[in-house]
DNA sequence: AGCACGCCGACT
DNA sequence: GTCGGCGTGCTC
């Protein structure tokens, strides 16, 4: 009797086996393929899940199968190559598959419901088509509708939205039986381009080496400054793609810069563009999914969990500022995008193309060993200079909310002759830390071992690691003195200095408290983009992605807090994060200037930054990594607790260490079990078990051996474990 | 993760 | 006497 291998929507690391549905001929059953969904008794429930294959017989006792209840697909809604990709994904990542399908099916198709062909959109009924002109005299919307549907039978959902026509009317019309639903199949569409922008030498020759490497899978790194022009790099090789008739998938590492780089698409191609963000309805993504799937979207841009969207034919993967952390998924199934787009440009035999002003040290090591191609792109576009760097020494300086006398001097100088001046402090919120005065008490987060911050404006504690909020006190919970102070600094208390102090200038602060609503980072960046002077505050956010044209300073006003990182990241970051801010300075008419105010003028890090290129600080860095073992010199697994106990977590992961360390391959090396740099963190005590191995080969081995004992061990209550392979943080 | 079974404390 | 607390075990 055939069995049903199916993937299951469960944490468990295994797939589950099932009997056909009753009914189904054996025709059928032969005709059966990888990717269709099926409705199964699980449990005491029903779940949805994918098949994968039909197989002889099953490792489970005939009597304890379970019949399927019922096929939900007539074909697979997933692709050989995408089922490829997540059992690559399963096995490298060492996830449950039901986790790691979850990351594929939209919630629709995850809930069972059935497939919609073609976007949703209205047509008139009999009763609407025989609608008398001169009716619904008192609903001129409802009316209006009518016409427009008598003009064009169908319309969808956009159109409406469009001419400012609510869902209501459309819904009261429907309620009157004289509009309803209907499925549009798209109309087979092809993409065209306008003409691009004139490369200079440089982009032209990445440009030829780029379409002149063979057919199938390559791997490209675009190594650009900022303002060198990659995204014009992009769209040429785009164009090329859909030239060829494949689809373009583009990875882009967060929303906020998506809508700029959007618009710049949606002005160079006739072709539709699947966008793929957090932000979207459940409704919106299923949409730009099936698009996608059913090759209607020519260009798929979204963030990292787009690198799972199908794609009928592609063509490309391009994956934006491949360096950017935001590509690691943090928590649950623990993937890295841009290394998922590598491996899935493999399984596809297509070119996949990372870019980066400030490549990751992986990518580095990979141009090394002669696995991706180099392409650089050294010249800013126009003549732009790039800004010269300075460091500021601020010992025994007076500072004003952290800043120097010469720093002021110099907003003064940039905001009067017309220029914008950009300051990035990485602390948002008022100030880090509440002190008393009198007796020496912290304000501390119940949950976590760390500082509540200060947050003026809201009148607030806050811990920035759990969320937790709580009223700002007056008065010491100990002492009971009213001598509270305000220890360290944040954007909002720099904001409020610059307010006193650059009065007659607009000054805008970007942070995640400062920049709430849907489109506050977009009016903002077209505020700015009108050129006036102004001064812009803000926290990593600022960094990412815009370009403010009119910035001719940039200051970084306590560069000593990246200086001393325990991450052995941290000088990998801080390169990256000070070079993507230094890019934000400078045009053509004016040389910009960056001043990095330090206590520590003489750290090497930061006069390593001063005299040498991010090229150069990589290759030096990666030197260090060789010698550490550290990644990418070597390999990195962590095997992670999170507990409310806070021994038990050490204990497992001590008993973990004793029963697998003799069946580990014997050049892996387990460092542990450590307490984590922040223990408790949500009321969780979280611990943590190192691996480092010299290869892939063997960390891959050795993770498997460490997951197979860590299933074997009984977890005590409320423990929870879980493996994160190729981590960003050791925390 | 769900979901049920199971064994101990305060309620109509 | 039961309702319900969450500890433990199982899912083809």
């Amino acid at each position: 009797m055939p069995v049903l291998r199916l993937v299951i929507p469960t944490p468990l690391r295994r797939l589950f086996d099932y009997l056909p549905p009753a009914g189904m001929t054996a025709t059928e059953l032969a005709s059966l393929q990888p990717g269709v969904r099926l409705r199964v008794p699980f449990g005491r429930r029903e779940v949805t899940g994918y098949l994968l294959a039909v197989c002889e017989d099953s490792s489970i006792a005939a009597n304890s199968l379970k019949q399927a209840l019922e096929l939900l697909d007539p074909t697979p809604l997933i692709d050989p190559q995408l089922i490829q990709l997540c059992q690559w994904a399963t096995h490298y990542y060492h996830h449950p598959p039901g986790e790691v399908y979850s990351a594929v099916f939209p919630k629709r198709l995850r809930e069972g419901k059935p497939q919609q062909h073609g976007a949703p959109g209205w047509t008139l009924t009999t009763r609407g088509k025989g609608l008398p002109k001169e009716a619904l005299p008192r609903s001129p919307r409802q009316a209006e509708v009518i016409r427009m549907l008598r003009e064009k039978p169908v319309i969808d959902n956009s159109e409406f939205k469009q001419q400012n026509i609510s869902t209501s009317v459309l819904r009261s019309l429907r309620g009157k039986q004289l509009i309803e639903t209907c499925a549009i199949s798209p109309a087979e569409q092809s993409a065209t381009s306008h003409p691009g922008l004139t490369l200079n030498a440089e982009q032209v020759s990445a440009l030829a080496a780029l379409r002149d490497s063979p057919e199938g899978f390559n791997c490209h790194l675009l190594e650009g400054v900022t303002g060198s022009g990659k995204t014009e790099i992009y769209l040429q090789l785009i164009e090329g793609c859909l030239q060829r008739d494949r689809q373009a998938l583009v990875l882009v590492p967060e929303i906020g810069l998506t809508p700029q780089t959007l618009a710049r698409f949606g002005q160079r191609f006739s072709a539709n563009i699947a966008v793929l963000h957090s932000g979207l309805t459940d409704a919106q993504r299923y949409r730009a999914w099936e698009d996608a799937r059913t090759g209607t979207a020519h260009i798929v841009i979204g963030t990292r969990s787009a690198i799972f969207t199908p794609l009928a034919k592609p063509g490309l993967i391009i994956v934006d500022e491949e360096h950017d952390g935001s590509y690691k998924q943090q928590d649950g199934f623990r993937y890295n995008a841009r290394d998922v787009a590598v491996k899935r440009a493999q399984i596809h035999s297509c070119p996949v193309l990372l870019g980066s002003a400030t490549p990751s040290l992986e990518s580095i090591q990979n141009i090394l060993a002669g696995r991706y191609q180099h392409h650089r792109l050294t010249h800013r576009a126009g003549s732009a200079r790039l800004p010269g760097i300075k460091a500021l020494d601020i010992r025994q300086q007076t500072l004003g909310a952290g800043l120097s006398r010469t720093l002021i001097d110099a907003i003064d100088a940039t905001l009067t002759s017309g220029h914008q001046a950009l300051l990035f402090l990485n602390r948002r919120g008022y100030a880090p830390t509440l002190q008393c005065h009198d007796c020496g008490w912290i304000a501390e987060c119940s949950a976590c071992d760390a500082r509540l911050t200060i947050h003026r404006r809201r009148q607030s504690l806050r811990c920035h690691h759990c969320g937790d909020t709580s009223v700002l006190v007056r008065q010491c919970p100990t002492c009971h003195s009213e001598q509270l102070m305000a220890a360290g600094l944040g954007t909002e208390q720099t904001e409020e200095f610059l307010h006193t102090r650059f009065q007659q200038w607009p000054i805008h602060r970007v942070d995640s408290d400062s920049m709430q609503g849907r489109d506050a980072m977009q009016t903002l960046v077209n505020d700015i983009g009108r050129g006036e002077p102004c001064i812009l505050l803000g926290t990593q956010m600022l960094t990412k992605g815009h370009h403010f044209p009119g910035v001719s300073l940039v200051a970084v006003i306590d560069a000593d807090a990246l200086l001393f990182s325990a991450d052995f990241r941290g000088e990998e970051r801080m390169a990256q994060l000070l070079t993507q801010v230094a890019g934000r300075a400078g045009r053509a008419d004016v040389p910009g200037q960056v001043i990095l105010q330090t206590h520590y003028p003489d750290h090497p890090s930061l006069l390593a930054m001063l005299n040498t290129s991010y090229a150069e600080q990589a290759r030096e860095m990666l030197k260090r990594r060789q010698e550490s073992g550290m990644p990418p010199a070597g390999q990195l697994v962590i095997l992670r607790t999170d507990c409310a106990n806070a021994d038990h977590g050490e204990q497992f992961l001590q008993n973990l260490r004793r029963q697998s360390a003799r069946h580990l391959p014997s050049d892996a090396v387990l460092i542990g079990p450590l307490p984590s740099p922040m223990q408790r963190r949500a009321g969780k005590y979280r611990c943590q078990l190192l691996l480092t191995a010299s290869n892939r080969r063997t960390a891959q081995a050795a993770a498997t051996t460490l997951v197979a004992k860590a299933e074997e061990i009984p977890a005590r209550h409320g423990l929870k474990w879980s493996i994160d392979i190729d981590p960003q943080d050791v925390f």
